[in-house]
DNA sequence: CGTGCGAATGTTTACGTAAACATGCTGCTC
DNA sequence: GAGCAGCATGTTTACGTAAACATTCGCACG
């Protein structure tokens, strides 16, 4: 009662407060806190008690201090608008968790390599033991050198397994899956709709499909490209809609092939009977499109799981190997294919 | 060269060891570093040169340490998997950025009052200022004393006015304003399909509806429930499709429109000769929905940007008012609704 | 020309924790 | 019963920073 409770910032409970009310040095309540063996069963209880009276939390700050360890992991991305990033930001978080790291978010302002310096200058003084890339890798060839010295890096999206760990789907297999899926069915070849060129996804679906169009000594037709975005693809939609030699579409992702579907059916071009429809990531929405979708299905929680799993064993072995894990992918086959009707 | 680079955490540089290539003390290191004045030019210069040489980084860790604050910033949620919550935390995200603030991610294992008071556990533990809760508050109510002394809330998606800042999107003037749009296009009432119940957004849209109604003296047909999900909202459209006086449908969310437009439409209902079809949230691909879906627009940036400020002034104020902060919402006219065709 | 004041810089200390080392006690062996 | 092993617990110290206090020096003013 005859505290100041207006006093900013109590400077909380500490190991010497709790010490104090059980009558122990502050060593045993170290002890105690950490889980260290050596301390009797009833000592042990009388701290704890203690402890739960005065409501004590331990200090990270001052345990990373002591320690050099913050329990923290960085997430450096660019936005949290796609599906891919959220769904592993997720996983990635979950997974951290249960590892006892917290998940620090490192949003880059303006995708160009000046808003990646500027987000690598910050994770400079950022309590992190670790980061987490979620971003093509050749926009951080500027900034390689500004990783603190004992914060190891995990990257996603990206192509460089020759010079960091790389987490990603298996971007290539996925695509062949879905442009193999289309050639079984009948059709002749398979158009393409791609994403932006800066991605490395994109790229590899892209490259993926061709291979597969090329060994199978098909025609490979002209991309079109959108931007993943569903006004994109419809757009992309559009222009394929009026080509009536086109009955087979591979969108590189979910969203774009939303698009396409939207801008088939408003030109008279039915799904599946006129034109297959495929697109990638299986978002949950899909099946639920009109009609519901044949799509590439990413497991992205098992992308950040890795993610965690990879950077914790560098963090622990000091030194990250390069090289690529990549995580499969399945084909879910729903009603937006079929064989060619003709 | 005569370093052993394999030696783990190289402690990295200190103020200690810039002041000794400076040839100064370390608390004129630590006057440059935080900015402080009364530092002459010259020094200053030889200190930050210094710096540059060592690749010094302040520690965050001592800092928070010495400071008792660790400019990070706490988000509790369940998922990142809902647009409207990826798209404020990366709002929050960003915000905070510019404010020279992080934040950490918490998110809650399982979404029960257990999984909440293990995500608030954890809380104790970390290095924050501040938390932003983005969740039902009820689910809140056994763990309120958890709150680390010191530490300020602000929620999101709640009523708790009364006990906490609350920021949100304005839920009730939303959903009046997709009903209204609907009985203003000369239906005589409008169905709902409703999201899960422990949900506050959704009881609060629900409510809207029913007042609106109300109000105007229409019936108010059954509710529909569904749980945010196109899945769910397909078989709420299953159901409503198979009633011929329902002519208008404000759904809770898109996701769950979309299901509804699929359901219509495979049983024969025309959107929105037959059917009109209100959402809300504004997902960027319900402009690319077949018909175009017609939605509530909801600002989450702005709600984002208002929970930082809120949480911001009162860590400097050490206070919270409780009250609430709501967004305006607006409606977004497209496609798949019209008047009914009798 | 001495006094004193203020600006620039240095020294000491505390923040909370946990490793390393020190102490003291129990109980067992020969 | 002396000695010592081994365990429970206490004491000291360092982590990197920044506030508080101390010192030095130059210059203005009487």
């Amino acid at each position: 009662m005859n505290e100041t409770p207006s006093r900013r910032r109590s400077r909380g409970v500490s190991m010497a407060d709790v010490a104090a009310l059980a009558g122990v040095s502050s060593q045993t309540v170290s002890r105690v806190s950490t889980g260290h063996p050596g301390v009797v069963e009833s000592t042990r209880r009388q701290v704890l008690d203690a402890m739960r009276e005065l409501g004590y939390r331990p200090n990270s700050a001052a345990r990373a201090l002591k320690s050099g360890e913050f329990r923290t992991l960085g997430v450096i991305l660019f936005t949290l608008a796609t599906t891919g990033n959220s769904r592993t930001v997720e996983a990635i978080a979950a997974q951290a968790a249960q590892e006892g790291y917290a998940i620090t978010l490192i949003p880059v302002a303006v995708p160009t390599q000046d808003g990646v310096l500027g987000a690598f200058t910050r994770l400079g003084e950022l309590a992190v033991d670790g980061v987490i890339v979620i971003m093509e890798v050749h926009l951080l060839d500027a900034v390689e050198l500004q990783l603190p010295p004992g914060v190891q890096v995990v990257v996603v999206d990206s192509d460089a397994g020759d010079r960091y760990p790389v987490v990603d789907t298996d971007q290539a297999d996925g695509a062949r899956q879905a442009v193999r899926h289309l050639l079984e069915l009948g059709h002749d070849t398979v158009w393409h709709v791609t994403g932006p060129e800066e991605s490395y996804s994109s790229e590899r679906r892209t490259q993926a499909w061709r291979e597969v169009l090329s060994d199978a000594g098909r025609p490979i037709p002209p991309i079109e490209r959108g931007d993943w975005s569903a006004a994109s693809g419809y757009q992309a939609g559009l222009r394929l809609a009026a080509r009536p030699e086109c009955t087979a579409i591979f969108a590189a992702n979910d969203q774009m092939a939303l698009g396409v579907l939207r801008a088939l059916q408003e030109n008279g071009r039915r799904v599946p009977q006129d034109v297959s429809v495929v697109g990638f990531d299986d978002l949950p929405e899909s099946a639920s499109y009109l009609p519901p979708l044949t799509t590439v299905h990413q497991d992205f929680a098992e992308v950040g799981r890795r993610c965690v799993q990879g950077l914790l064993s560098q963090i622990r072995d000091d030194r990250g190997e390069p090289g690529t894990v990549l995580v499969p992918t399945t084909l879910v086959a729903r009603a937006s294919t079929a064989p060619p009707s003709s």
